[in-house]
DNA sequence: GAACTTTGTGTATAATGTACACAAAGTATG
DNA sequence: CATACTTTGTGTACATTATACACAAAGTTC
């Protein structure tokens, strides 16, 4: 009677050549072997769900101390068994401080969020909800800072902003609009590269996240 | 090895007298017998789990076709299991229209939301969360539907979004920011009471439920 | 029909968001 | 070392949106 199967699954973002790409890893059990799906794991109750789906992110990305939130939960994702449950999280990397798992089984691999298609366990829902909530989270939190390194230029922050929104924002607005939210600020800090004037460098004044 | 504890909770919102209640039920079993705290139950994997929390918030009241939304899930609800957790969810009332289960155990009780204190299973938690949800959606989504009767005058409409908020809003505006929205239009009746003016009714245009 | 109560409406002002162009600070090149 | 080149940094005019506020309209009661 007692056989529910309670697992944890994570939506990765991270942004490669400015552009949102989703982490999958290549399942290599029953069921959907061989097929792409979003890293997860069953919950075993020997820690809390959030723990799990930490931990899970940090196998596949060596990734700490980065943004996740959790979505919500659905029911009956295996439609083998109705007492399987899921409870889905997401969570932004910088990619370029990640360090992917490399094993034979379970590979994972970026794909471009919006070339990803079909797959099982209702993930494609689960990574549509993600979507919509990362987007809206980034006009009124810090969500970013997990996306970008501890300095960054507003370039940088725009180019970050432009990939997740899909938009083109005016240079002059948006930097006008990220000082007025009072989330970064100033470092001090200039980085001079290339033939240019140098770029101020700002940071997030908080990495605390922003529940709502 | 297999004792997983599964349940639902409910925050059931309704307005009265102008203020916002939660609906919450006296415990007759251990633990916490005889506390009051959200209504909820366990999942025992014979449906889906929204299914569960619509079918407990008939049970308690009477209530279909309201607003249901899921707000997250807890682990380690109860202290004594670790792999105890709570799907919880938030729903909208007419109070009106509803009718209190009424028996000699766990009976449902309104509160006024402002005067909930100190309830066990992180309840607390539960309800702070549902509050910021209720408040966040009320500007952008048509969720108020489901506290109000299917026609309704602006006034109405009004005094319930001040009971949600603890605002008070001008009237003018108020009537201009709603027919802005498109959420709502003239049903063309008229509702006439009392010695003055009668006042134009009006109806949400959609009542399908809006994520995000 | 005069007093009363609530509904319904418009306008002026403030705040915010959007569009847009030129100066500043560096490097590379002849 | 002066000129061309590239990216950063900034201000202002305009449109849109939000806010403050007062008086007429449509009923009932006496």
């Amino acid at each position: 009677m007692n056989n529910y199967e309670i697992a944890t699954v994570i939506v990765i973002f991270g942004i490669i050549d400015r552009q949102l790409n989703i982490l999958l890893v290549k399942r290599s059990a029953e069921p959907q072997n061989d097929q792409w799906a979003l890293p997860g794991g069953l919950w075993l109750g020997d820690k809390k769900l959030q723990e799990t789906a930490t931990d899970k992110l940090f196998l596949e990305t060596g990734a700490k101390d980065v943004y996740l939130e959790q979505l919500f939960t659905l029911s009956a994702l295996n439609d083998d068994n109705p007492k399987s449950m899921a409870v889905c999280y997401f969570a932004l990397v910088n990619e370029k401080k990640v360090q992917l798992r490399e094993e034979d089984t379970w590979q994972p691999k970026w794909f471009k969020a919006k070339e990803i298609s079909d797959l099982a366990f209702q993930n494609n829902l689960v990574i549509d909800r993600a979507l919509q909530r990362i987007e809206s989270k980034l006009q009124y939190s810090n969500i970013a800072y997990s996306l970008l390194p501890s300095e960054f230029t507003m370039r940088e922050l725009q180019e970050t902003y432009e990939a997740i929104t899909g938009n083109n924002y005016d240079r002059r607005n948006f930097r006008k609009r990220m000082l007025g939210n009072n989330l970064i600020q100033e470092t001090g800090n200039l980085r001079k590269t290339g033939a240019h004037r140098p770029s101020s460098l700002y940071e997030f004044i908080s990495k605390e996240p922003t529940i709502y």
